[in-house]
DNA sequence: GATGAATGAGAATTCATTCAT
DNA sequence: TATGAATGAATTCTCATTCAT
């Protein structure tokens, strides 16, 4: 009997690896040899677990959506105003360990490298959570609880690119933390009473 | 003398051939030698004007913070929120060049080719974006013309990231014109009712 | 002792997968791997009756020797032009299974491969199967049923190229039934007049 | 204005050495880079001619067919049994040079290589051979110059196979001079005898 | 015996950079 | 100055072979 090997776990811990590899040198200065160095194991293993650097980039790529969902999607049917600021403040903290995973991601997903498909996953995750925002605002200006003039659509759009904004520029600066918390304040605050009723 | 504004001059069809050939290709799958092309010269005469890839790649990073600082510094003081607004707004439209050259910069100034520098310089030029900011609602909140709750330094940075949000996710996403225009229109009456006084 | 009768058939199990994976995927695509899967075992397995693939390329090779003296050599002395012929028109009839796997054992047994024995091995071969011919021309002009001007030496090796050209063809180009019958028919009909007394 | 080179020339040149490292290697065992030592070039050079292995391959192929053609091709319509005989005389007498080439062809256009087209080409280039033999033959039945009972479409077609086993036999096997001449000489008596009115 | 996970030498190919002309 | 041929380090991927279980 060979090795019996969990092989998820092991494509988890490769994935892991990759990304601190990434961390290390950058995407683009990480090669399938650094990569398997870091995961401790040999080159050729790699391949036992991911057919091509294109399929592991895949695999980090699901990751990664996965990540950013679990941390944005969660935001359901707020009834009201504060409820849905909490929400969005949610979205806005975001970990060290993400944190720096931004600049990578940003770098393996981008143009020359996407099989075309990977903008349009991005674009399709934004449209996603840009559609929770809508439902949200719209339930809200139904019930009067925000301004009448809003236009839940567009407004559910925009919000989440500025949100990303927010988040990516907190990914490529190194803001400290007591920053951080004083702009998402201010950032809410703003929100707040733009979206409020008066 | 003359000779130096043609060795400027070349300088700057080389740049402007490589954002082609970048468009084109993707950074990554653009090669010294497609450049040379692109530009109409052989590929050791890229040499005498670029030392190398990495100075070359510097080049169009100054050039394009050149053009960033030129839709987004004007920002003169604004003394009401409207003349602010209308700043903003300004900062929002961006043509379409400029628009598909974000996607494009992004990959040539990610991590792995940045020789540190390139993030530093990005930090310092929104850095300064945002003190531009923070002068004029800093200016606005002294007159008692915005929400006087608000911390201008702290709005001043996130309200960059946001507006950064927006301009980059109409890079890379295709929003059409008129999507667009909608969701400019709903972010500066969000903004406009955050900052106003009730 | 029954095991060892086990280890031969396996051995010849495993020289059968091989062919066959050969077969599909030509010799040069045929991996290790392959030839496991198609044999029903494991890759691990094979090394346990073949220390090597250039073990397993030798066993193959030794089988299609024996299966082209089983075609050849059955030539015992000829008493007449007739039995002669009879036996040459033998020799050029190959069944589709032989005749399929003519290109394979070219490739498999080429220059890279052969540790010099190949190439060898196949002159020993054509040579035991020219005497034979040399013998039954000799036996023939000594009696003075051909062409007494022939030299039966010569003739024997040169009379095996021919023939194995013959049949070469017939590996490597898809003559339809009927034309290669033709074909065997007029080289039959050369052969015999060209041999005659007169 | 960089160096000047014979593009021309420089294929032919690396053909040449590719050729004198498939005879000191094999084909398989052959890698660019031995090639390019052998071409006292750098393996990069290599790719400015060639732009992948199987382009250099086919270059071979080409240069082998046409070195065949010359060879074989020139048989025009002979209007004797001499005539003729003198013409596969010709076929048959190959250099030293052409001999030890035979089976490097073999191995380099062997099934796995071949992108399909390999074996049809050498498929038509045998037609086309075996055509100028048909019609030879036809001619000559037609004059009653050679036995009546010759169907001369199949005859021309497995002459041919059999010219090519007496040829591939001289390039695999090393035969020295006399034996060769002995056995062309046997051959060629056959074929005369073989096709005469008698 | 049997298994298949792990290994790493080796191969084809790319491309920034150099340099002879 | 301008050119583009030449270079070779670097990269991805393959696969025969080994070996722990």
């Amino acid at each position: 009997m060979p090795k019996i090997v969990d092989k998820e776990q092991m494509k988890v811990d490769i994935l892991k690896a990759s990304l601190n590899a990434f961390l290390k040198y950058g995407f683009h200065k990480t090669t399938m040899e650094k990569i398997a160095k870091e995961a401790g194991i040999a080159k050729g293993t790699l391949y036992l677990y991911f057919s091509s650097k294109e399929e592991l980039t895949q695999g980090i790529s699901q990751a990664h959506f996965a990540q950013l969902k679990a941390r944005l999607i969660p935001i359901q049917l707020a009834t009201s105003i504060d409820a849905l600021i909490t929400h969005v403040e949610q979205a806005l903290i975001i970990n060290d360990e993400e944190t720096q995973f931004i600049p990578i991601f940003f770098e393996a997903f981008s143009p020359s490298f996407h099989t075309g498909s990977f903008i349009e996953e991005y674009e399709t995750f934004f449209d996603e959570i840009a559609d929770v925002y809508r439902e949200n605002f719209q339930y809200l200006v139904d019930n009067h609880t925000i301004n009448p003039s809003i236009n839940s659509h567009a407004l559910g759009r925009v919000f989440v690119s500025m949100l990303d904004g927010i988040v990516l520029h907190k990914g490529f600066f190194n803001f400290d933390k007591e920053s951080y918390t004083s702009m998402v304040k201010e950032a809410l605050a703003l929100f707040k009473r733009g979206i409020d009723l008066n």
